[in-house]
DNA sequence: GTCTATAGATAGATAGAC
DNA sequence: GTCTATCTATCTATAGAC
């Protein structure tokens, strides 16, 4: 019980400190913010996280393995190179919409890492990368894409999608759906395929 | 002379600061540090600007007047749909990788101006937008872009572009002529164009 | 495991001498 | 216009009672 409530409390205080941080960045939230978000004292939080940092490092480091591990997962199975590319620009939008704050944070708080938690971040991040890298160096090889680097259109396209959850909003003039197609289509097209 | 010297005092604080908010954040970064940066006392700073906010406004303000103004020369006299596309990205990109700092202060830190300052920075970055959006729907009416979305893929297009900053060097493996090439191919793509 | 209380450092901003 | 000195507030983190 008492187990289960210190757990509780721990993941309460991950998930304030998630939305605390992509709102008002790192460095301007204190640990008295995210002790009154949380209902329990400052100190408090010390019994669950060693110091702030380690907040941070938590949340960027379960988000890149949960975020690698789904990836690869939508991707199990997809055949074809344009099928591939399509499944990854579909399930890399979807992500960012589900999961806004946490993408928010490992894209923008990179700079508050301390040393040895950043590297880290960085091995998983290529590995993401790696992933839509492979499928556009597979469709050049083939021919199906036109792309002159797939490195460059790699970062290219992921900040072109990335970028969604900067201005996305549920409630807005398009819809979830509407707005991915949208997305597709300008991915597809990037690489010299007309629908 | 005095007047000389105190603009000199002023710009200098400008440019640290610039580069320190860019570095680590608004919110990490204290007049101390800037102070130090400049080669005076934290006190001196208030002769030049009221108050720490008050260098971040000026800061985003003059970028986003001064972007307005490039871009416009940029795009001034350019006929046709395609050359204006073409234009609008280079003169992007080369933007962003002439004032990197600038550029990732006017994205990352609206979130770090109070609600005056945000109103005017919104309407520039708006009326920046307005002019690639504009040659989107020229495109799509003339039929000589496909476009799904000209508002979305203006957002998208921004966000690919601006987000070159974040891994290009000067000394990297492509020089930044060919990455441009890279990005503008990218662009003229997406909108359906084939070279 | 949470509380109260506080240590020790640092923040933005101001006052007054020069 | 810059300096020294300092005010007040807040920061991260810790100590010890319960």
């Amino acid at each position: 019980m008492l187990q289960q409530r210190s757990k509780d409390t721990k993941e309460t205080i991950r998930l304030n400190a998630l939305r605390l941080f992509a709102k008002s960045g790192y460095s301007a939230v204190s640990m008295r913010d995210i002790a009154n978000a949380v209902g329990i004292q400052p100190g408090a939080i010390y019994n669950h996280f060693p110091s702030k940092q380690d907040i941070l490092v938590d949340l960027m480091m379960t988000h890149m393995v949960d975020l690698l591990a789904a990836a690869n997962n939508a991707m199990d199975g997809v055949e074809g190179t344009r099928n591939r590319l399509v499944a990854f620009a579909r399930f890399h939008i979807s992500y960012q919409l589900d999961f806004p704050d946490h993408v928010f944070i490992a894209y923008m708080e990179l700079r508050s890492l301390e040393e040895t938690g950043r590297q880290d971040v960085y091995v998983k991040r290529d590995e993401y990368e790696a992933i839509l890298r492979e499928v556009l160096e597979q469709g050049v090889k083939e021919g199906t894409f036109k792309v002159a680097n797939a490195a460059v259109q790699t970062r290219a396209l992921l900040a072109m999608m990335t970028g969604i959850t900067v201005w996305f909003r549920e409630d807005g003039e398009l819809n979830r759906d509407q707005v991915i197609d949208c997305y597709v289509q300008a991915v597809l097209q990037s690489v010299g395929i007309q629908e």
